[in-house]
DNA sequence: GTTTGTTCTCTGGCCACTTT
DNA sequence: AAAGTGGCCAGAGAACAAAC
């Protein structure tokens, strides 16, 4: 938590006044501050290709690299190359069809790519930083400003290109300033993105060691001490001495009524409605079509399709689900929820 | 320059056929 | 009739290509 707090205290520099930009969107900005049309700042290029170049990428997450820096498949490939054009590192490049989603960035690598980027060059490469219009941008697109631009009715396809974003005011800070802000943007998000990183393996640990106290509960018993014997099963090593090993056929009865569940009123659960692992029930029930398997309160459902996907649970009403459930009714001298954790793991 | 269509991947889920 | 095996399918997400 610490980490956490540390991460969102607030400390930018308040400035001293600020003024109206005149631009609705932008509201108040810093009185040192300009705006300025976009293609006051970034003329658009169309270079040529060179004999060698590999093919760059502008990512929805911002990076415009080489294709070969990522993976190598899963993109669509020109035939021809149609209209292919130039990247120099230090480009700013807006993709047309995906600058919504954040498909925006600062090249990092030489190469060409399709024609549907604008590629971006400051018009005054002492005053613009590309990195600063970069983040600008992104943080736009993210909050849904170029989806609000759009004109067409198509849904993943918004066209933003370089004649919109000439359009656009943008606000011009000081140069020292743009810098001062991406290198601030930078240092913060590699400080939270290490947190996540660590967060995720505290979870992951987390995870393992919960699994593990299932398991050892499960078939070790809650006592440490006890003593213990071989059960003569393999993957089950040893057991406390008073346990037995019993055969699945002789603990639960395989309860199996078929129903055509146009017949029944009663709700169905598909295999879907059961979440891996937790067992969860999602609320969605649904009507029941074709053949189905009936059951009844206090049973085990057990998914026999792509068993590792653990889908288990322990009804609490009467109901109909897919013949894709084992049904099973649990001899009274096991517990239920004992017995349903101990298939689930 | 615009708009519409492709291609691939991933994931979760359903179904049919054969074998016990 | 239950169990085992593999194929099929749909929808979402990504990243474009190419035809007008």
């Amino acid at each position: 938590m610490k980490m956490i707090d540390d991460l969102t205290q607030m400390d930018y520099p308040q400035y001293n006044s600020y003024k109206d930009s005149g631009v609705d969107w932008l509201g108040e900005i810093p009185e040192e501050w300009h705006t300025e049309k976009g293609k006051w700042l970034f003329n658009k290029m169309d270079r040529p290709i060179r004999e060698d170049d590999g093919i760059v990428t502008c990512f929805r997450d911002g990076e415009v690299t080489l294709r070969s820096n990522r993976r190598t498949d899963g993109f669509t490939n020109a035939l021809k190359e149609h209209g292919y054009q130039g990247i120099r590192k230090g480009d700013l490049v807006i993709h047309q069809m995906d600058a919504f989603a954040g498909a925006i960035g600062v090249s990092d690598s030489e190469g060409k790519s399709t024609p549907v980027y604008s590629v971006c060059v400051p018009k005054k490469p002492d005053q613009i930083s590309p990195h600063y219009y970069m983040y600008f941008m992104r943080s736009m697109a993210l909050r849904g400003f170029i989806l609000s631009l759009a004109k067409g009715i198509r849904e993943r396809s918004t066209d933003f290109r370089y004649n919109d974003f000439a359009k656009l005011d943008l606000p011009l800070p000081p140069y020292n300033v743009q810098i001062k802000i991406s290198k601030f943007i930078e240092s913060r998000t590699t400080q939270i993105d290490q947190a996540i990183t660590l967060k995720q393996q505290q979870i992951a640990k987390l995870e393992e060691y919960k699994q593990i106290v299932i398991q050892n509960a499960v078939t070790k018993g809650l006592n440490p001490d006890a003593p213990m014997k071989d059960s003569d099963v393999d993957w089950i090593g040893d057991i406390p001495e008073h346990w037995e090993v019993k055969r699945l056929m002789f603990v639960t009865e395989n309860f199996n009524k078929k129903v055509l569940g146009s017949e029944s009123k009663l709700p169905y659960l598909g295999m879907e409605s059961i979440e891996s692992k937790t067992g969860q029930l999602s609320n969605e029930t649904s009507e029941a079509e074709g053949l189905a398997s009936y059951f009844k309160e206090d049973q085990i459902l057990f998914g026999k399709l792509r068993p590792y996907l653990a889908k288990v649970y322990l009804t609490t009403f009467e109901g109909l689900c897919s013949t894709e459930f084992m049904v099973m009714s649990v001899r009274s001298e096991i517990s239920n929820t004992f017995f349903k954790i101990s298939i689930t793991i």
